[in-house]
DNA sequence: GCGCACTACGTACGTTGTACGTAACTAGGA
DNA sequence: TCCTAGTTACGTACAACGTACGTAGTGCGC
């Protein structure tokens, strides 16, 4: 009975340990672990079947015993990075409060640059994923709207970070598998940029490009983006 | 001469067509309209080069003469589906029409379900994103903020849209190549999500959903969303 | 203590992106 | 006009991928 199941799976509904049979060799963090060390060190792309068994130790097969799919791999490494998150005591400060979790998330995401992709394409439930997200709602508990809106709070905000740090890694990520640099192609790409401005095509955008002066602190307009999100949920501000 | 180019390329600088040797026997539209159906019938991971080159009956090797990378491929589909935004003549209500488009990405997106996944990690500044964009900052003429507030406004909204429609699809999409259907995989994690809130370890997100009486209304969150991204920007409500 | 569920993993298959070599073709410079 | 250099076309080949399958060994529960 080596098939693969037929039936859709969670892979966290699946028990660790069911008592019969020799001992696992690792446990799920073990592996998770594993291979977010690999994604770190080479790239998401790095993170191979192949790859992860061989920094455990064991055969490649091997690891279809604690992952039925690839993909339940790419789940085990956002739940590990979902335990960097801090969980502190709320302050009472929502907005503060939810701000520092923002910031918190962006810093994970550059410290794991794989993150923002494989984040996209995941639904998500995760143990970590889960605690989180009741770590929001209780930052969120001072705040007067209905729960419903504040899972759509938290939602959105998420949204917003893994987008806004996504775009500014994606270049960073993909480079690293290129033979140029990221500020290589980031040259590139805004010289063909400038070349389309300069032929008179897109006015309007050619004057917010000759508005600023320049370059872009992607750091600030970051921060705007988040304050945005915030305002729009304030009732003291409606 | 046919080894790769060692220097970042974009392929929108390099021209279609250089008046020497034989007369290319399709021209990239051709090429990212066969993608696009592919992606449409069969999904993203349908799109091959293999695949594509069999559709416009030439070989393998042919495609590359056009298409460096088969990122470049992802490129042209991306373009090709930005045609199909409408740019409108701006009505002077600048909240209507960013509805409007938001509305016609997210329609634009339902047609094209792989397309969430491809935006999120493009850079793009391809032709028609490009007219799209120019597009968007007419229709924010009316509203009295510096032009690089309203690219940001547009990029947020667009990060908005991306993300919700995304995560709408993403099961969806993921089921394709699964031997189960996206409802069974839904109900699975449903399932696994009530088993966990059912434990008490996530009081405040076991009250959110006991709150809510039948299924969630994905549209109108969406719609909810856009609306506070835009109530954001908007002055006279600030 | 017996049997069965489980772990371990080597082998093998089908598929992918794409490097490389070769043949055919055509526009510009002589 | 012819020559030649740059293009197009594409078959072959390779390395790497996810993973199906089979077999051997292990140890818990009855």
């Amino acid at each position: 009975m080596a098939g693969r199941a037929a039936v859709p799976e969670v892979i966290w509904a699946r028990p660790e340990r069911t008592g019969r049979g020799p001992k696992p060799a690792f446990t799920r963090a073990d592996i998770a672990a594993a291979a977010v060390r690999i994604a770190d060190a080479e790239g998401l792309d790095g993170v191979t079947m192949r790859h992860v068994a061989a920094e455990l130790g064991c055969g490649t097969m091997s690891l279809y015993n604690y992952v039925p799919r690839k993909e339940d791999l790419y789940e085990l490494m956002i739940d590990a990075i979902g335990a960097e998150h801090e969980m502190f005591e709320p302050t009472g400060d929502w907005r503060a409060d939810m701000l520092r979790n923002a910031e918190e998330t962006r810093a994970i995401m550059h410290r794991h640059t794989w993150a923002p992709r494989l984040m996209a394409g995941v639904f998500g439930f995760s143990p970590n994923t889960l605690r989180y997200l009741e770590h929001c709602l209780a930052c969120l508990e001072p705040l007067d709207v209905p729960a419903g809106t504040k899972t759509e709070l938290v939602a959105l905000l998420n949204g917003v970070v893994t987008t806004y740090t996504g775009n500014a890694i994606a270049t960073a990520e993909r480079a690293r598998s290129m033979p140029w640099s990221a500020e290589e192609e980031n040259a590139v790409r805004m010289a063909y940029l400038g070349g389309q401005i300069a032929t008179g095509a897109y006015p309007r955008l050619a004057a917010a490009f000759m508005e600023q002066s320049g370059p872009v602190d992607l750091e600030a307009v970051f921060r705007r983006a988040l304050e945005r999100v915030l305002d729009a949920f304030d009732p003291e501000l409606r």
